[in-house]
DNA sequence: GTCGATTATATCGCACACGATTTAAATATA
DNA sequence: TATATTTAAATCGTGTGCGATATAATCGAC
């Protein structure tokens, strides 16, 4: 029995599973000159628009789970990038704030996303494109969040 | 210094990061009644298409390294899922085949796609959408590619 | 025909990613 | 105010995912 829907062609999870890790592929050779991955890049890129928020803050904004998360920012806390503290109002909640380092790194990040999509050799023109696609992703996770 | 390019909802690449996370949670529940994981899933899909291709093919179809996809596999032999034989004509290559529950397992999985959009409560209106967006992201992969 | 290059797969080490569970602090409610 | 509930992080176990490297078979140039 042939069945069309479960085609690989057909799917549309897959071709976002690919396109995702072929993007974080393309990232890592820029990101490698940081000393980043990609997800602690993305924790940075939190932190740099709001410096000192919780666990949960970080974990919400970039959809992972704390046990995702946890590690994670502890591996940057060795690096030096960050500082994990308690808070004293809150003592269940840990506050997560830049270093020195960790905030001297948005210099050479800044350039990055240029650096990606001339890599990726993307157009003026497929720039319309690409952000169509950036808010056609940005409504489906709203609508799978509910 | 504030960069509008690294703020997180300006990226491209985080909605695909996202969206490829939350989709795959979204088929785990499905997934578990047919003891598979999403990357296994993906693999019995290439193999209902086709059935007896080597390593190498199943990683060009999925765009996965092979260092990946040999674990992958030998967990799905494990599970009696399908067989693994190396090659008579080229002793370099291991072919991939289904066994009996391997093959079996397609009559079920033939309802998680309906399934899965009625979990997502894509109506037939946003259906139009997802099929841009796969369009979209098939495009993009192939430019990523080359 | 032989030896260096290429190809197919596997191994190793590290970093996610997540479901399930645990721990401790804060809050709500009787 | 004591206790049940909720909330914030962390811990545990398993399964990817990938760069770097290894191994063995095949191919290619001479």
């Amino acid at each position: 029995m042939e069945y069309e829907q479960l085609k690989l062609g057909n799917q549309v999870c897959f071709p976002i599973y690919a396109a995702s890790r072929l993007i974080t592929r393309a990232y890592q050779p820029l990101l490698d000159q940081l000393g980043l991955t990609y997800p602690q890049y993305l924790v940075l890129l939190v932190l740099w628009e709001t410096d000192e928020v919780s666990v949960n803050d970080i974990s919400e904004n970039l959809i992972l789970n704390t046990n995702t998360v946890t590690p994670l920012l502890k591996r940057m806390e060795t690096q030096g990038l960050i500082n994990r503290n308690r808070s004293n109002s809150d003592e269940r909640r840990v506050i997560i704030s830049l270093t020195k380092k960790g905030n001297d790194l948005k210099e050479q990040a800044a350039t990055i996303p240029q650096q990606l999509l001339e890599k990726l050799d993307v157009s003026e023109l497929d720039l319309h494109e690409i952000i169509d696609l950036r808010d056609k992703l940005n409504r489906l996770i709203d609508a799978i969040r509910n």
